[in-house]
DNA sequence: TTGAAATGGTACAATTTCGGTCCTATTATT
DNA sequence: AATAATAGGACCGAAATTGTACCATTTCAA
């Protein structure tokens, strides 16, 4: 199993295309450009768009293009809007409230909900510009650590 | 979807109970304290007594025991051992010779394995221990840095 | 010595999720 | 009018996950 669907890799890879192509791209374009089923990459297209990261423009040169700046987009928004919210485990979701009769006395219910929350911490910080940019944004913070442990910095 | 299974959750169930258990116990009496699947859990111990975690005694008074020490076991290496080793995506799968025809000008790929190292850290360094206890072990970090950033320290 | 309670191993069935398709309508350009 | 694109669905097949069944083996105790 990968921590990312499909749906999800495909929705970063539109949406860092979009950033590199401002004047935008149709489905067909980046489908064939990244060998992805055109009907599929439409379906994620068309979702991206519904939720305010793309604009789109019908027609014969018609086509998509990325509305939302890349350093507000984080990993977190995008799972949310592809319905794929980020749970660590099945209890820890709220929804269809807690049918897990150990809930009171769980040994690891308390851990666990660290854990969720460093991962999900993760996913909130990280956003698309830093993925398009590793070394600009967010991993500095790593690297910069590194450089001092390293006594690198004079 | 969660990002662990229900394999990795009663896994993780397990070892804590039997944690708390020094003297063993059998998966009858685990399934039912939580109200899980007994011949299901029984697979699941099965594969944690085949790697090393747990003895087995047969017969009558037999069960399962802990053997591994908690401070030992990560969060990754449970993971590993139920065949579900983390990947970030289809991508970062080493396993069966590289297909994706975007890798050599995937625009996500530096970025991507960022984040894939960051939360294979987090999975690296929690172990069982901080599960069973967080306030003393791992989550202090955070905690103190939240006791700091609200001052009350002294 | 016999039976019950446990694990060991493996194969199998049910269910859900995921990845992908298809169809029709609408809009815009030429 | 023809073509190329998005819009919005419903739909399906395969694979993974989840759970079951079966039978053998070991141990203990009555
Ligand atoms: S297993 Fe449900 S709360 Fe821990
Ligand atoms: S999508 Fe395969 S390497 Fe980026």
């Amino acid at each position: 199993m990968s921590f990312f669907s499909r749906k999800m890799d495909y929705a970063l890879l539109v949406l860092s295309h979009l950033h590199n192509n401002p004047d935008g791209s149709s489905a067909r374009e980046i489908s064939s450009k990244f060998s992805i089923s055109r009907p599929f990459l439409a379906n994620i297209m068309k979702i991206l768009c519904h939720n305010g990261y793309l604009s789109s423009h019908r027609g014969v040169h018609g086509g998509y293009a990325l509305i939302r700046k890349p350093e507000n987009i984080s990993l977190s928004d995008i799972m949310d809007s592809l319905d794929e919210t980020f749970h660590l485990t099945d209890c820890s979701k709220e929804s269809e409230k807690q049918t897990c009769k150990a809930r009171t006395f769980c040994p690891i219910r308390t851990g666990m909900s660290g854990v969720h929350d460093r991962i999900r911490t993760i996913l909130k910080d990280v956003t698309l510009a830093e993925i398009l940019d590793p070394v600009k944004t967010g991993n500095s913070l790593q690297f910069g650590l590194e450089l001092v442990s390293h006594g690198s910095i004079k």
